[in-house]
DNA sequence: CACCCCATTGATATCGTTGTCAAAGAACAT
DNA sequence: ATGTTCTTTGACAACGATATCAATGGGGTG
């Protein structure tokens, strides 16, 4: 059937070991020896079994994404990141879908981890912000590493991206624009992300001597219905801000919708600023002034350390900051 | 370190291999050597080493996806239906981003299949409309369960919509609605939904008697740009359409930028239909008149079926037809 | 030249299951 | 009582890799 060492040892007239200590690049193998076996191994096709691998050296070569009802758009992005590094590796990407909520949540990751020997896992908002989660995988000797983590000690493997600054400085520029009175409507209170974002508004608002406005400032959860409902509740009260942040697009949207519903133009009449650069966000029109994240760098980048850790590279690959991008787009105009 | 069948075995007193039959289910064991087995595996806590079942009997308990940039939305709701499938079931579910234009791809998958034992996979548009592929799978063997094919034989395995049917009626809803001057925006000419909701389309224009406009015909390839595109091209002519039914959602919202930009207005001035209810169906305003498909029960029953015929149970799930759902929101309009 | 060391190589055990096959005993027919 | 069949069970090999440890031999040292 399938071609096994066996055959390669006998191909290249080596022992099984030493054509195992060639593929798996170990030292002190002859270079002339190493040779032929790897002309063997291309003359054959021979490609390693990984069940048995896994069985006696127990790796799976497998990483696992978890995830909680992301954005779709993000999910998509994050797992094209992780694919692209995982492509010449050999690793492989499972995919679970997690309940945060879940009582249950860190027995079932454990074991399924066991059951399936995953080698590490990538983990997402909001399970990144679970730090119960995160110690209960500690305890189990699990490797992971986290995308937009809360807090981030040195020990552990993480991507991050600039936040507080994007956000501070995506409201220093609303306010270069003339805008003084500037709504925001928080993010998923359980998304670390959330606290940034609106830190760096709020902090670029004071440094800026204006005055907060509380009315302006509603909680939403990252979903465009409750961006629209936060929009309804603006426009309906009597004074209305010149531009409205969200912290992230998928809200700007429903901000947006619920804007035109009452008959008000973008940005004619109010200005919309968003967070994520997500599809909609030049989808609309006008489209949206936002934040873009590299988030498909990010989650590449937090494969790829994972990985050199199981390779014994952990220097190579650190933990890192990715710096985001403002975009400009109609949403945003100059009074 | 962890629990094996022969602790079991101790346990209970009996053979590993009479272990190995009551948790593979097998016939012939007595129920009072069934009962006590059980009692041990539950207080011991076994879990069978999945790479030591896989190494032996060449199942892996996973099942693969296979996508090439799809939409993201879709994508999403694919993985979160074969997610709920697998649940229960003992199979996770591994992702493959595939370039349904390489060479390589058949044997790219094939060694993908090979290398990590895949039980089966789950094949989604386009990859699911090239029969080289698919007969190349047949030839290796390989289990697969389609979703959306363009061509259905009894034998394989698959799940798909009433395209054509859905986009006739939703062309006789508009003709309805008092539209005769109707545009239509092509689809990605590699899948085969493209043609099928492109025939629904005309025939339910040539049934009302009314004439073609080829004018009002452009080929689109399922993506906004496409959309903006085509709109940007009708928009600029003399004769316009009342309306434009788009072969899905995404071009549809690009549509209705490139009108909305133009100064017209929706659904004053034109009329707007998609397809897929995609997010940003009702995120746009006004909201997209659409065609829902049900993709996560779809994708879900194409999981089923395919554990289904592993585990010997072909005539209880088979390959099935699901019916999508009008939907009629804002931009479609009386005359 | 005798000795030791270290780089290189291979024989064999091992990982934790399932597959094969034969043995033991129960059930039934003659 | 004897033979036949069927159910139930277990001993042992096998899956395809890596781990252990010992054997080999060339090169350096005294």
């Amino acid at each position: 059937m399938s071609v096994t060492i066996k055959d390669v040892s006998k191909d290249a007239s080596v022992s099984i070991k030493t054509v195992s200590r060639v593929i798996n690049n170990e030292a002190n193998v002859a270079e002339s020896t190493k040779k032929k076996v790897l002309l063997s191994v291309k003359k054959l096709g021979f490609k390693p079994n990984k069940s048995a691998q896994s069985l006696r050296s127990k790796k799976s070569y497998m990483l696992a994404l978890l995830y909680d009802n992301p954005n779709k758009s993000y999910l998509a992005d994050v797992q094209s990141g992780i694919f692209n590094a995982c492509k010449s590796t050999g690793y492989n990407l499972v995919i679970q879908e997690c309940d945060y909520k879940s009582s249950e949540l860190k027995n079932d990751i454990v074991q399924f981890v066991d059951d399936f020997r995953i080698d590490g896992l990538i983990i997402t908002p909001p399970l990144s912000d679970m730090s119960d989660f995160l110690n209960h995988l500690d305890l189990s000797e699990i490797q992971y590493s986290v995308i937009a983590p809360s807090t981030m000690n040195t020990e552990s493997l993480y991507v991050s991206s600039n936040d507080y600054e994007a956000a501070y400085t995506l409201t220093s520029e609303i306010i270069k624009h003339g805008h003084t009175d500037i709504g925001f409507i928080k993010g998923h209170p359980k998304h670390s992300a959330s606290n940034l974002r609106f830190n760096g508004y709020l902090d670029a608002i004071k440094n800026h001597n204006i005055e907060v406005n509380e009315n302006w400032i509603k909680q939403g959860n990252f979903s465009f219905k409750s961006g629209f409902d936060a929009g309804v509740e603006i426009f309906h009260s009597a004074a209305i801000p010149t531009a409205i942040f969200a912290s992230n697009d998928s809200m700007a949207a429903g901000i947006m919708k619920s804007a035109q519903m009452k008959g008000l133009k973008i940005p004619e009449d109010i200005s919309l600023a968003g967070f994520d650069d997500s599809p909609i966000a030049h989808q609309l029109w006008p489209a949206l002034t936002t934040v873009k994240q590299p988030v498909e760098k990010m989650s590449s980048h937090a494969a790829k350390i994972l990985m050199a850790k199981f390779d014994g590279l952990a220097e190579k690959n650190k933990s890192k900051e990715f710096k985001s991008e403002l975009i400009f787009r109609e949403s945003l105009k100059n009074l």
